[in-house]
DNA sequence: ACCTACAGTGAGACTACGTATCGGAGGCCA
DNA sequence: TGGCCTCCGATACGTAGTCTCACTGTAGGT
């Protein structure tokens, strides 16, 4: 069963319908490289309206077949996922994107529930750094953390 | 030293000049509960321009002074944040924060780095629950991830 | 095969958040 | 006090996403 046959019977799981835009939406999304923006999805669906795009990717969403990733720079991408839960390490240069899901935040977490006595529902990780590849091609830059 | 006394200080430390707009952004944001978004302080700062307070607000995010949060809806705010590096405790109900700095990201960041060949420059780590206070007035939730 | 309810659609206005531009103002130093 | 240069407000623009509304077409029933 390929990947859209998949796609689509999970949309049809949850009562959605199957219409000839949301056949191209999805289309469009897995021909996408490996992250992209919803202007992207637009782009390459002639026919399609912005708000039908927008609508999908939401469904998607929600569905948990595509995540967003937020870039070093603030913008947010989308990125197809088949899995569940689990974190991006973006190069900060190329824009590469590996999954992991080994890390060790649960324990974080358990600590943090523990000394602040809040019920923990969820948490958001991105981890910014330059994959083997370009911390080969340019000279390390001053230490910085993305992060607030 | 007043806390605008300090944040004047270290505008001037990197040669920027206070004039009276700034002085206005600066109260405004000071006088904000602990988060708020760029459009309550310029509701609360009559007379300063738009672009004023957004140009003011990305010199206080350059320089630390305040720091930007994530909320579970996806909406970015704006705090006052003292101290360097930290990440936020977020409660989806009533919208508190706490900061935390005690986690243990270093080591995760440490074996990522190890695992995946990548030279990790930084991380964005927000974590969303529900406070004390909070999980007591309602049932619990179904649990939920609200990370990708 | 046809009917029909209603989920889904496209166009485009609208909102939110942020940036770019530009002529004019005013802070700061000599 | 003069003058340079940063900063100013107004406003146009950009981008990401939502809302509205009249129309369309899918899917389930017969």
């Amino acid at each position: 069963m390929s990947d859209i046959d998949l796609i689509i019977e999970r949309l049809e799981m949850r009562g959605h319908r199957i219409t000839g835009s949301r056949r191209r939406v999805l289309d469009a999304v897995l021909a996408q490289p490996a992250h992209f923006t919803v202007d992207d999805v637009l782009r390459s669906t002639r026919k399609v309206g912005r708000a039908t795009v927008f609508r999908t990717m939401k469904i998607l969403l929600d569905l948990n077949l595509v995540c967003r990733i937020l870039l070093d720079d603030g913008t947010l991408h989308y990125r197809l996922s088949t899995r569940g839960h689990h974190h991006h390490l973006v190069c900060t240069n190329c824009g590469r994107v590996e999954d992991f899901t080994n890390c060790d935040v649960a324990s974080l977490v358990r600590d943090l529930s523990r000394a602040t006595d809040y019920q923990i529902e969820g948490h958001w990780l991105e981890v910014y750094g330059r994959c083997s590849t370009c911390r080969l091609l340019l000279p390390a830059p001053a230490a910085r953390t993305t992060a607030t």
